[in-house]
DNA sequence: GTCGAAATCCAAAGCGGTTTGAAAGCCGTC
DNA sequence: GACGGCTTTCAAACCGCTTTGGATTTCGAC
């Protein structure tokens, strides 16, 4: 069933049907009825690529992932595109996923461009050394951030978390319950999140006069054995930390594992804070949570970015666009006076 | 760039440039090195939106997610697209995921075919109960099943894992180091693999005249409380089991959380066996890895799948194609001889 | 009754490829 | 030198939709 069949047996062209049922105005009413009433009899629907060669526009969001930066981001990644899905499908878009191997990202892009695959794409894991913004400038191809390129917030779409002040405020909290040495597990150095998340714990410990100890501070993908090996070797060493502040819930669950394993308990003994993507898979979020935590629902991120994104390729403004999400700081178990 | 302005550069018509590049027998090899010399320095590629219009093929791959599934198999569903994703873009395919409402499934499919959306489609996470098959095979859409379709295992394209003989093998070792008491914490009882790993467990303790105890088996979606919560009642109730087997490392990890704040000893006190989907980011490899465990790469299982459904859409094969992987049984420090 | 604007509708030209059916070129043969 | 059989090339149709520019109809106003 396509247009042209539809179209005879209405005895329309197929430009009238066309226009009834793509909502133009310069068509009756009456006739739009009829025409949306034997569509749906017929059970018609546009092909989809014939629609595509003759707009122009693919009507699909484009995601590329280097092979690497999927792993890292795996389960978060995951979930960001869950709520990105969602939009796209409400608004008639196609999510195309391209996992590609390091390096490859440039041709991926162009093929993109070249070949009309996507009409703009979604640029994840932002380092602090960013460069895949000027590239996908140059091709002209729209794009939205999740996260932001240092140096270029003014110049880009995105959306981030405000993850410098989530991390200074948990900082805080650990600070006010007494705790002074607060170790801070961190990701991989060369993310833009992780270097905000760092500038909020260490402006939280210069406010309060407590002295960085480099000992305390590590960086790693966020792993489990990450969180229990440093918390066993951290808690074992002349001057153990008091507190975890925890980049990821995957790694707080290696620290509290380590917590256990050193026979202390976590909470009293020793505090953990963690920051929490409201994955589906790790709740946290009974009577009173597991850990406490900053939290901020990536999925809800995505939602927003797929909106933001369709809005750029729709009304194309002439500023960019943004959005700062703040996290909630939510007590948990995980917490107490410093000893 | 396109194929016209190419022809007109080269004084040849589209025919024999498209021939050339589509690696047709009946044009000459030089004419062939000429246009393919052409068309790289002028960084033609050809526009997949009318290429698919006229093959009638849309050269992707579709994956529908209904949004419950999602959110229980969310990692390991993301270790799978990812290997998959690979073979996609190898091959010249690309890879469309779609997230729907529950219940939109059988529109989301429709809406494939009619728009000629994907070529062959995906089909995650197969119920004990599963109707999907009988809408894909009525719609005339090819697709591959990761995992199996009870009493459609001989008319349906598969790949597996060995989940009975996998969780067989698990049982298996446990009793062999004296464990009688074996609690089995286990995914959602509608899913297929589930019903698999059931039947596993209870093959390997009726062998050995072990009697099923219903207070030690569960089933919920596998998240980090369920495991916890569960071993934390098991443990404290009259009969504490000596071991546990379970169906995901996250609730692998919830359980050794409970051990640890039981006061006992994983791997010592207390036997723990879970299956490892060989997930990046929860890596479960040192040395000597932390869980004994059963493992399979869904990734690995993700890159043969795509192969076996490319094969599909372009051989075309009579007979129906499977696969059934087995898991390896690895010894890590969570096993022990029962007290 | 005529005129012009507004409301409808239509034929045909793209969009950028693939593929069919036919023509042209080339060769050796009789 | 005409002919048959290959090889190589081409013009044109086609895929199914959107959209331009124009034609036709409607209808109130004069």
């Amino acid at each position: 069933m396509n247009l042209k069949e539809l179209a005879e047996r209405l005895k329309l062209s197929q430009t009238t049907v066309s226009r009834a049922l793509n909502g133009y105005p310069e068509v009756s009413a009456k006739t739009r009825r009829r025409v949306e009433e034997m569509a749906r009899a017929l059970g018609y629907a546009p092909n989809q690529q014939a629609r595509r060669l003759a707009t122009g526009r693919s009507m699909s969001i484009g995601h590329v992932l280097p092979r690497s930066l999927h792993e890292m981001l795996n389960p978060v990644f995951m979930e960001f595109i869950a709520g990105a899905g969602e939009t796209y499908a409400q608004r008639g878009y196609d999510m195309v996923i391209a996992i590609v191997d390091d390096g490859q990202e440039e041709s991926a892009y162009q093929e993109i461009v070249a070949r009309k695959k996507a009409d703009g794409v979604m640029l994840h894991g932002p380092r602090v050394a960013e460069t895949r913004h000027t590239l996908l400038k140059s091709l002209d191809l729209p794009f939205l951030v999740h996260g932001r390129i240092p140096g270029a917030e003014d110049a880009t779409d995105w959306i981030d978390m405000n993850n410098r002040r989530a991390f200074e405020r948990a900082a805080h909290l650990l600070l006010d319950l007494g705790h002074r040495r607060i170790a801070f597990l961190n990701g991989l150095e060369d993310m833009d999140f992780v270097a905000r998340r760092k500038a909020g714990y260490m402006t939280a410990l210069n406010d309060r006069g407590v002295e960085l100890d480099p000992a305390l501070m590590r960086n790693s993908a966020m792993t489990e054995p990450f969180g229990a090996l440093s918390a066993r070797e951290m808690l074992t060493a002349a001057r153990p930390p008091t507190a975890f502040l925890v980049s990821s819930m995957i790694t707080a669950i290696g620290v509290s594992r380590a917590i256990s394993e050193c026979g202390l308990r976590i909470g009293q003994d020793v505090s953990v804070i963690t920051h929490d993507d409201a994955l589906s898979f790790l709740p946290n979020s009974g009577e009173v949570p597991i850990f406490t935590c900053t939290r901020s629902s990536v999925r809800t991120a995505g939602i927003r970015a797929a909106e933001m994104l369709i809005k750029r390729l729709i009304d194309q403004p002439v500023e960019p666009i943004s959005e700062l999400l703040e996290a909630d700081l939510i007590l948990g178990q995980s917490t107490g006076p410093a000893g």
